[in-house]
DNA sequence: CGGTTTTGACCAGCGC
DNA sequence: GCGCTGGTCAAAACCG
């Protein structure tokens, strides 16, 4: 159980990449190909991230709060969630077919789901901005794409459409069990991006089983039972109350975008290859 | 005026 | 083979 989130951060560091390339090539050729790609397994990168208590300044269903821009091209109801799913694209440059799909947690309105597909094949929007301190400069090669060096700069988000559901709904607290299974998850997510919220990676990936097992599995009793365990990679709830000093360094991070953060850290598969302090145990 | 968002319809993949 | 669900496109409306 534990171990399966464990192991979906762990195979996140797999790299993400190949059939976005294939992808795009093909989607640039024809069009044709949007057939094809259609129910196709790309990469996909997983990011759950808790959105509580920037709600406040992010309202709701809108993290996407990287450095590019991401047109919404679509939306639709899924089964079996009360919320829907919003499609992007990224708009920065023309030709890119990054992705992204935002969902709320069904059971837990407070958690987004965003689920990044393929790659950005450009530079970021240039945030100028410090390259950030917090990524291990020695992830700093690209393998894959170009990587952006940009991390915050503004929070973009959309507002929010529901009415409140369950916005409060508790956080799953969980216990202190799971504390310690999520642990790993916690540090790796804290560490590098510094993130006071809880935010979960998980790469998918379609050549690896186990991803897919664990997912479905998360997903399986999400669906069926434990409505409280609801997000899959969830986690949880703020496990520590940051101490003043702490509290007050979050306070600067949550201005801070930290999808953004997150997005960019994603992206570079590198860091995630070198960048990773987690290790299966 | 340009870009983005919204909504409905269509198409393709997947499961039964 | 059929039905269902998910994903994308296209047109219209809205906003900055």
């Amino acid at each position: 159980m534990a171990e399966g989130k464990e192991k979906v951060v762990m195979d996140a560091s797999v790299s993400p990449k190949l059939d976005s390339k294939a992808l795009e090539e093909s989607e640039l050729k024809s069009p044709e190909n949007q057939a094809s790609r259609r129910r196709k397994v790309v990469e996909k990168t997983v990011v759950t991230v808790k959105i509580g208590e920037n709600s406040g300044k992010l309202k709701n269903e809108g993290p996407p709060s990287d450095l590019w821009s991401w047109r919404k091209y679509g939306q639709k109801p899924i089964k079996g969630s009360p919320f829907p799913r919003g499609y992007y694209r990224c708009s920065t440059s023309k030709g890119c077919s990054a992705k992204k799909q935002v969902e709320r947690c069904r059971t837990d309105a407070s958690m987004l789901i965003i689920t990044y597909t393929s790659s950005h094949n450009h530079p970021g929007p240039d945030s100028h901005s410090t390259t950030s301190p917090q990524e291990p400069s020695s992830a700093v090669n690209g393998e894959d794409q170009p990587p952006t060096p940009k991390q915050q700069e503004e929070e973009v988000t959309e507002q929010d459409q529901e009415p409140a559901e369950e916005e409060e709904t508790e956080p799953i607290k969980t216990s202190s069990e799971k504390n310690g299974g999520e642990e790993e998850q916690f540090h790796y997510l804290q560490s590098p991006l510094r993130s006071p919220q809880n935010i979960i990676i998980s790469q998918e990936d379609p050549f690896n089983g186990n991803l897919e097992k664990t997912q479905d599995h998360s997903l399986g009793f999400l669906l069926d039972e434990e409505p409280l365990s609801s997000c899959p990679h969830i986690t949880t709830t703020t496990p520590t109350p940051p101490t003043s000093e702490e509290n007050d360094f979050f306070d600067e991070l949550e201005e801070l975008p930290i999808s953004s953060a997150f997005t960019s850290f994603m992206m570079r598969s590198k860091f995630f290859d070198e960048g990773i302090p987690v290790v299966p145990s």
